[in-house]
RNA sequence: GGCCCGUUCGUCUAUCGGUUAGGACACCAGGUUUUCAACCUGGGAAGAGGGGUUCGACUCCCCUACGGGCUGCCA
């Protein structure tokens, strides 16, 4: 463990279960959490909560952490291993055991289920009062015991929560946890606190479906005379239909939203402002994010993932990306979905033609098909659309095209004055010759602009492909 | 069952007692255009329901409905 942060200083954590992939609730609870320290100058730790021995996995830890390098989400440190330690845990039960803030309990689970069937059956309360609460140690039997929190019956325990305002418990509505089990492992709500408090965990911002547990906690930070950390309680992201968000919604891993070919920067800004606002800021950057992130600016309601919104969005933050930053993210893209890297050849193209690429295109898959006269070679085999653009009338036009382009100059206003020469000849508009064009060109109808892909092309390959087509 | 949380346009949200309830995405209509994307103009679209408090409630309180969470020797 490393040495306690400089006091003052802000610490967040992301703590999750390796059991999976990263869920993209998750992924937006640890970027809230990111932007909370780092625009403070804070740390932000991640902890792997793999106590659960038969469902913790290390590939799921290493595609948690691949998922969150992806998102463009560093961690202070290394991960901790939550499990490793486990004999810290028990230390700290023990010790609240010397300080009377917990107690030894021989009851069997058999015994307290049976009581909790009895109870719910009968419409009582279902807590569980142990009779060796205030047993005195010289009666303890020679048995198994778990080490339970010694809970105040009385009064109550108040939540200072960040999102949800001040939530109020009544003591009488909560038991006596388990800390330790009868087999000497720790519960997870002891690991929790301890791990929390041991790392200098200032603010816990987690999903809501804790909020309840907080106050339990919160005992065991009393019992222990530690301070209680800020408490934020997120809402969870709901799917389209407003449903908790499951398989059936289909991508609920953020993976799929990398394979789905939307920039990290996007998926940044999308999730940030799911659930978090300031005031009518939509796009941002994460310079902006960290300065702007703060947790009363955090809604209460759940919210629904709206994929219109997050192609909006992406499309954006293509626009907006440097050509430099882009064409790594697009090929990271094309190995996430399984197709083929780029050649050299084709990467040189892409880097010359980003710039007339990256404003059309509101996803990856978009633009790679837009940069179809880029990635296909000789000769483009044109589809069924583009086939039609290339009638007699227009193979000839294109034919007579070809002196005019080996004399033009090879810039924009020079290709454009060839092309537009021709069209005035034949009396006809740009968009009629731009169709034939297009079609020789790229062999598809949805391209970027005609001059541009020439420009692209170079004039050797332009002229080959208009001969290709002209037959 | 008990305890707790939530509820503003289709969606994300602004509003923090006084606004013609604002913005964005989406949608519809028109314009521009070399296809797509983009862009321009205009349009429809919201405070769950019922009680209070108040000169005045989307904003504060209560009830109901609906949604969610917790109620484990899971995390």
């Amino acid at each position: 463990m490393s040495a306690p942060p400089a006091s003052g200083q802000i610490v967040t954590r992301f703590a999750p279960s390796p059991t999976g992939y990263l869920h993209i609730g998750g992924a937006r609870t640890a970027l809230f959490n990111w932007l909370y320290a780092r625009g403070r100058g804070g740390l932000f730790l991640l902890r792997i909560e793999d106590t659960d021995r038969e469902r913790s996995t290390p590939e799921a830890e290493a595609a948690i952490l691949r998922g969150l390098t992806w998102l463009g989400l560093d961690w202070d440190g290394e991960p901790i291993s939550q499990f490793a330690r486990k004999d810290r845990h028990a230390e700290v039960a023990r010790e609240m055991l010397a300080r009377g803030s917990a107690y030894k309990c021989f009851c069997s689970q058999e015994e307290i289920e049976a009581f909790r069937e009895a109870a719910r059956a009968e419409g009582r309360s279902t807590l569980f009062r142990s009779p060796w609460r205030d047993a005195d140690p010289a009666t303890h039997p020679d048995l198994p015991f778990v080490i339970r929190l010694k809970a105040p019956r009385e009064g109550q325990t108040v939540i200072e929560d960040q999102v949800q305002g001040r939530v109020t418990f009544g003591n009488d509505q909560m038991d006596d946890m388990v800390c330790l089990r009868a087999d000497g492992t720790p519960t997870y709500m002891l690991a929790v606190v301890v791990d929390d408090h041991d790392m200098g965990v200032t603010h816990v911002i987690r999903g809501d479906d804790h909020l309840t547990n907080a106050a339990r906690q919160t005992q065991i930070y009393r019992a222990m005379d530690w301070d209680v950390p800020v408490w934020a309680h997120i809402p969870l992201i709901h799917g389209p239909d407003g449903k908790k968000l499951s398989k059936r919604h289909g991508a609920v891993g953020l993976q799929d939203y990398q394979a789905m070919g939307y920039p990290a920067s996007a998926m940044r800004n999308y999730l940030c402002r799911l659930g978090w606002s300031h005031g009518d800021d939509e796009f941002f950057t994460d310079a902006q994010a960290k300065e702007w992130f703060d947790l009363p600016g955090i809604g209460r309601a759940p919210s629904r993932l709206d994929f219109k919104k997050l192609e909006n969005l992406s499309g954006q933050h293509i626009a907006a990306l440097a050509d430099a930053a882009l064409l790594p993210e697009i090929e990271a893209f094309l190995k996430a979905s399984g197709k083929a890297p780029l050649t050299d050849r084709q990467r040189g193209l892409m880097t010359r033609g980003l710039y007339c690429l990256k404003d059309r295109a509101k996803t990856f898959p978009q633009l790679v098909e837009k940069a179809h006269f880029i990635l296909a070679d000789r000769p483009m085999v044109p589809d069924v659309d583009a086939e039609k653009a290339l009638d007699t009338v227009s193979r000839g036009i294109l034919r007579e095209l070809t002196p005019h382009l080996q004399g033009a100059s090879w810039t924009r206003e020079g290709i454009e004055a060839a092309v537009a020469g021709v069209a005035a000849a034949h009396g006809l508009g740009l968009g009629k010759i731009a169709g034939p064009l297009r079609a020789a060109l790229a062999g598809r109808t949805v391209t970027p602009s005609v001059f541009d892909m020439m420009l692209v092309l170079g004039r050797e390959e332009t002229l080959a492909r208009l001969s290709d087509a002209a037959g």
